[in-house]
DNA sequence: GTGAAAGCGCTAACAA
DNA sequence: TTGTTAGCGCTTTCAC
């Protein structure tokens, strides 16, 4: 039981192969009559394109290698996006994997051999010198990592504003104690700080500039809360969203009313953010216009237009969510006491 | 710049492709000699076979086409497990997402373009006949999904004793009135019930069975918690993590306290079950066995090898956090009165 | 508008 | 052990 070709379908259809090709790609230079007779042909006899015969001959794929980590809940959000922006632009997804016991050099690795027009690297890892390595054979677009090389291009989140623009929520709460949790050397970690100082500085708040040292895990935002005990504020602004849980999760075993007492603001609306029990206020990427942007840019590289910028930097917003409100004593603001 | 092929590597070597095929595969028929020459060039000019050719020609493609849900945050683990199994079979994975605007249909579809050699597809929600109907066409695995089908292998968990655990460690712990928030129609809701009654029955526990109405969110999770309120329970066991959470939600803003007051069992191990803030007691489902079951059903039916099991059910397995304990008012069970 | 022929990079018979 | 030949399913000249 063999599956349907070409040639079967032109058989059927009493025409040649290369005019059944013609139809099949909806190329120019078929007849109305014929093309119908064909298109019919085929529907009736379910023939499937061959997609690798047709790019072995052709040279092209249609594809872009798509690596991404599955430890990151935020990276399959990405990867919904990327689909609609590559079906829009006529190209398909393949999709390569890291996994705890799968790094980056397998998966791009795969994703070489699978003939990509370009690769699309969610915030990789590997050092910038073997992206340009990369860069040299293919197209490489990265997402959430800035990379500085001339052949890279990056599409990734204002991370200063992101946090400039939860010191500001807070700020027009009437808060003025705002710490800042960071995320010590990791990506993003350095602009999420200083968009928080320039908040600070800019709403006048620079004598109270507060950080603490953190990083990415629920572990550093239970570590950070300790800390911020020995001279509370009365808001947090924090790396990422799974730190802050952490940080809440302390609070509230020390019985800190959030956010009666203390407002905190995580980083990335992960699905988790979201759940009722969390209700975290977080700052949010712009997901569908960073697929949108990647996309384009590979496409502007594999096709060779000239122009458009080599980094896009998308804008974040704020999702105010249940733990954010104004600080304790301010007028109007107070909750019924709870008791 | 052109792809270094065969032939290159063939020229450069001094012998025919065929040879270097042979060597590249690590077919037998090579001297020693040769074979090390070949390999040394090859390594030398960085060769990559394509893999497209490859299969076009050998009509094999050694690919097994996976489809997985984007949103199901258990999909992706298990991801993790199938590369590693199908790696050890030699098989590598093509990936397939169904997103919210990329259907079943759209996933499987693009599988079978990619002449993958057989589907695993993560609890595909498509009616069993449409299963069917892809099992003539190719070997197909389900997993996550029961189905009757003679053609239609299957790989899931043990449900009913995934919740008759639960109910033995509740019961174990010394409760009796344990009711179960169930799934409605969904599956695997059916057997989760049932494992919960044959528990209670088991433990003699009958007269107290009592079953809420739920379903898959956390809002179905905060609805049964109001209606339980009418006679709270001492335990419950609910159908997944996710509507757990909603019934802890409502739980502890009525300041039930938890695990003081009532002990809550959620089902699937999800990520943000572990988060300290959640911290829920959740019965787990053995994914490398899963996973590794699932690609040896495949290569099976892909080599045509008789015999074995068409269906295969895994053994979860129960992971205690802080979201169980003694009922209240059980001998040496209390903890230090909270005020 | 349509068809014949060549060949993409590779593997599989077979011959040498 | 090695090379020759044919051809996987398709696209692409280039004739007709």
């Amino acid at each position: 039981m063999r599956r349907t070709t070409l040639a079967d379908v032109a058989d059927e259809a009493g025409v040649s192969v290369a005019l059944v090709s013609i139809v099949m790609r909806g190329a120019p230079g078929a007849g109305a009559a014929t093309r119908e007779r064909v298109l019919e042909v085929a529907r009736r006899l379910d023939y499937r394109p061959d997609t690798r015969a047709r790019l072995l001959r052709s040279g092209r794929s249609q594809l872009l290698g798509v690596m991404f980590d599955v430890r990151h809940p935020f990276h399959v959000d990405v990867l919904t996006g990327l689909y609609d922006a590559a079906g829009q632009a006529g190209y398909q997804l393949t999709l390569s994997a890291v996994t705890p016991r799968r790094d980056e050099q397998t998966a791009v690795t795969e994703l070489m051999q699978d003939r990509c027009e370009a690769l699309v690297l969610f915030s990789p890892r590997m050092p910038s010198a073997a992206l340009a390595a990369l860069a040299e054979q293919r197209p490489v677009v990265t997402m959430m990592r800035a990379v500085r090389r001339r052949d890279v291009d990056v599409v990734r989140t204002d991370d200063a504003l992101g946090s400039h623009q939860a010191v500001d929520h807070l700020a027009g709460l009437g808060h003025t104690r705002i710490a800042h949790v960071d995320g010590g050397a990791l990506p993003g970690a350095a602009e999420r700080r200083l968009g928080y100082q320039q908040a600070m500085a800019q709403h006048g708040l620079t004598s109270y500039e507060k950080i603490v040292s953190g990083g990415p895990g629920e572990e550093d935002g239970a570590r950070a809360a300790a800390v911020l005990f020995g001279d509370p504020p009365t808001a947090v602004t924090v790396f990422n969203d799974l730190s802050a849980t952490g940080l809440l999760d302390v609070l509230r075993r020390h019985r800190v009313d959030v956010p009666g007492d203390l407002s905190v603001v995580g980083y990335d609306d992960s699905s988790f953010s979201r759940l009722a029990h969390i209700d975290l206020t977080t700052v949010a990427q712009d997901i569908a216009a960073m697929a949108g942007h990647a996309v384009a840019r590979a496409v502007h590289r594999i096709e060779d237009t000239p122009g458009g910028d080599r980094e896009t930097i998308v804008a974040p917003h704020l999702v105010i969510r249940g733990t954010t409100a104004a600080p304790p004593g301010a007028p109007g603001s107070d909750p019924l006491p709870t008791g």
